[in-house]
DNA sequence: CGCGGCTTTGATGTTCATCAAGTAAAGTGG
DNA sequence: CCACTTTACTTGATGAACATCAAAGCCGCG
């Protein structure tokens, strides 16, 4: 129904000898369609991905190890379906690298972006404890690389180490807390102010940088910050008018911050 | 700073031995102002509210004794303010008995009301993982009552039980995911359809009564769900002309759901 | 009794979505 | 690789939805 079926392992993590276990666990699952391109940089192994993760500080080298063995890892092109809402949540999934879209559709067609995940960010966090399936669709916006922890295992630690479900409750709570107070601060805002917001926030906060490729379409933008195609075009055009952006496609370079924040301010 | 300090502890926690170490505990606090009405209703025991509420199944007697311990209850009139925004986090509250309102004011001045809270609910649940004040004020709307266990012993036990701290995570989860769903639904409705919910929310979910009294001002109907007071009035008042609703002051009476749910599907 | 907050209605203007139409860019199959 | 199709981008015109402003009645409260 959910378009899973077993797939070759990635190269890296089957020359760990602990990954040919999940080879054979019954909880192992692939996504039907290869993974777009398994990455064969050797720099990039599962064990280190979990000993490095911040989630995982304070687990003790047994707990660490135990972990690795049952992590897998993945690359997902741009533009490729990375899980679909209604799927099963069978890992819990760390953003190691790229951005991803959350979004989902509504009954009468219309696309929402919820979020956007960031590396470092876990994916169906939220719904992981409250259902069973993801409650939102994962796609990816930058070619992404996504490390797998098979859900079962971090329960088990979970119920033996209250301390890491502690911090795994404050890493839910920050991460839905964002979702909120952004979805309440959008609201607020008029046109101008919304996108002013997500013009510093790609550049403050995602890219580091006052010049950035958008990764996403306008339309993109429009179901991001609540408005239509149209009108994220039209407030762009205005900005690069009045100086305050310049625009090249998908590049994005920001002329007058000091305008940009005032805007994000007061619209 | 934010108005604590200590006040008697209500006279059925006092009875209990293990409330007496309460009174001594840096963790201890109460608000400034007196509780508003302590509730002297006898048959109301902390013991009791702790074993019973569902968060705390599958603990054992042993701990469920212990957390009874450091569990206070207070009453709060209709308008009283229970937490202020920027507070410190010192309790995992769980609204036993009557309605309070989540909210915020931006930076110009405008309320938000950012989700109901309804009995069996925690407070602040989301907050408390990822910082140590509370990100939202909480008002009642009714006389509230309101069963608080000092979080330093939640944690206490959180350590120890894993299985709780499994419990807990799935608590924080559907609350978040109920107020980020709501907020995107509401978001892609129109006015129509915002206020078509509410009513359909105040019925189904909160009173169980197409006939019900509002505990909430229009105006606050229009900061819940992102209007102005005078829409709210005048949707309400177009429902009241076409024979959707009955309106008698803050009593509304729901006489033909089926257009109404019709209305919150389509606006 | 008068004041302030809540409620209500109407008039007005702004903001924003929709529609339409055209250009550019990007994928697709022969 | 080119013709073809589709998708993304852009601008303008129009109207609908909604906020704002104004005025008046109502109610509770000191």
């Amino acid at each position: 129904m959910n378009g899973f079926t077993k797939v070759s392992v990635p190269p890296v993590c089957i020359s760990h000898t602990d990954m040919i276990i999940i080879m054979f666990s019954e909880f192992l699952y692939f996504r039907k369609e290869k993974p777009s391109s398994v990455n064969p940089d050797q720099s990039v192994s599962c064990r280190e991905c979990v000993y490095s993760a911040p989630l995982f500080e304070g687990l003790s080298e047994e707990e660490l190890t135990y972990l690795s063995g049952y992590t897998s890892y993945q690359t997902f092109k741009k533009g490729a379906s990375v899980f679909l809402r209604g799927e099963e949540i069978l890992f819990i999934s760390l953003l190691k690298k790229g951005l991803l879209k959350v979004h989902t559709s509504s009954h009468d067609g219309k696309e929402q972006i919820i979020s956007l995940a960031r590396p470092d960010d876990c994916l169906g966090l939220l719904g992981v404890f409250s259902g069973k399936h993801y409650q939102y669709s994962y796609s990816a916006l930058e070619e992404s690389v996504i490390f797998s922890i098979e859900l079962s295992r971090i329960k088990y630690i979970l119920r033996r180490n209250g301390t890491f479900g502690l911090k795994l409750i404050g890493r839910i709570s920050t991460a839905a807390d964002a979702i909120i107070h952004n979805a309440f601060e959008i609201r607020r805002k008029n046109l101008r102010g919304r996108i002013a917001t997500i013009l510093n926030d790609f550049a403050g906060n995602i890219y580091h940088s006052d010049r950035f490729d958008l990764p996403v379409s306008r339309k993109e933008i429009g179901e991001l910050i609540g408005m239509t195609t149209e009108n994220v075009i039209r407030i762009f055009s205005e900005y690069r008018r009045d100086g305050i952006i310049a625009i090249n496609g998908k590049t994005i370079t920001i002329l007058d911050k000091e305008r940009l924040n005032a805007l994000e301010k007061f619209g």
